[in-house]
DNA sequence: GTGGTCTAGACCACG
DNA sequence: GTGGTCTAGACCACT
């Protein structure tokens, strides 16, 4: 688990940071059991300060994803999505196919992320509470 | 054009109007020429401060994809990415029919957009200046 | 509203802020409507930093008790147990004759708590999940 | 005399101890004379480390309540409050039919403590040093 | 002027 | 060494 963060995008660092592990949920990437790095790792690895980390981390214990143990580390403890049914399912290679058709009809990533919301605000688009994108 | 601002996602609400202005510039929704709606309006549909909305504005035509002309309203005179050649290329379809699969596995919205951030960070993964993605 | 902050207790001064003010719905002392003092108010009148109220203030909006609007302050929404039956019940002028006799018995204020925790597990004790006080 | 912590309060693991020892001394469910569990007793029956169980009862000992004798345990010394006075004053027995009323009338554990809280501060407060409540 | 994010650094509780 | 609290002060978003 490694946090990219984009300093210059406006989201707060520390939602990044909890956008990202959420993400690694969904797709598997962590698991209930392991260990996230700990604040002073991402510290170094992201440059940014360690509050802002603690804070992250907090909300995602929080939420029920994670349990931090005072000199030992914070743990995955909850899962997140369907992480599993998308192995085996092709759905990840179609995905990849499809995006690299996109990429050489020239398409940019922003491109084809701003699609990808598009039709998943129509795919999706059942009942909405309110506010279904940004 | 609709705003729709989620409130409590951390991203400042001057930023989700930038970001939903050029995604729709870059799906073809908005095209040189167009209308913006007026800030009054935007005040009225999202629920929203006047003055966050003309800093909005005033940040899209700081970009060059718009241009404020007083007593007529803001109008879109830049263009972004490609939209125009998504048409007839059959890749909105496909994204669809892809999604539709997604969904019937079992997929929620969530995973989806993981997993397409993940797939697009492979996919366009090249020489990213730092910070590529999030 | 006005915060009383023992910092020696050991309780983080946040905390205290939480218990304190979630004793005041209890209470009836806040209502829904009602403003909570600003955040820098709290700075000047209990000595602590801004951070340390914009956390605690934050930990009550979560809790779904408080509502912050940004250049607005923040604002009462929620309700917690069942202040208005004490009003007309008699329960508070019987527990202030019942103190002052503990008073004139020479039993100081820690004396009175420790009894009422003590007599508080037994008479709510009913299957209480785990940890049942301090 | 069986310690119950509260993980999740954020008071501090040592600082519950002392607590609730202290509060055992006040009730006079503790007297001098009387042994402490040992910190390994404590270590199993809470779930807590060592050094933990030992630093509380260094601070009793500071404090002068209790004293560790190598090789036999930790013992009380002193007193706390006025615990006797309360045997045969009837204090308990009508603090408990008081806590009974008030829960017939729907009050909850925590409705009760706040307004213990709130009427002892007004019974016990005489030049209050500073701060002199929560 | 109000809430909110971030930093740098100190200090504490815990293992 | 790991999580957690607090501070002082800067800067931002919003009304």
């Amino acid at each position: 688990m490694k946090y990219q963060l984009r300093r210059s995008s406006g989201t707060p660092a520390y939602q990044q940071i909890i956008e990202q592990t959420e993400q690694a949920l969904r797709l598997g990437i962590l698991k209930p059991g392991d260990k996230l790095p700990t604040a002073r790792e991402v510290v170094e690895s992201a440059v940014v300060n360690g509050n802002t980390v603690l804070r992250a981390y907090q909300e995602l214990q929080r939420r029920g994803l994670v349990e931090s143990r005072t000199g030992l580390g914070t743990f995955v403890v909850g899962t997140l999505g369907s992480a599993d049914r998308v192995d085996g399912s092709g759905l990840r290679q179609e995905l990849e196919q499809w995006m690299t058709r996109a990429r050489e009809h020239g398409l940019e990533r922003e491109d084809v992320m701003a699609l990808v919301v598009s039709v998943g605000d129509a795919c999706f688009a059942e009942r909405a509470p309110e506010g279904r994108a940004r």
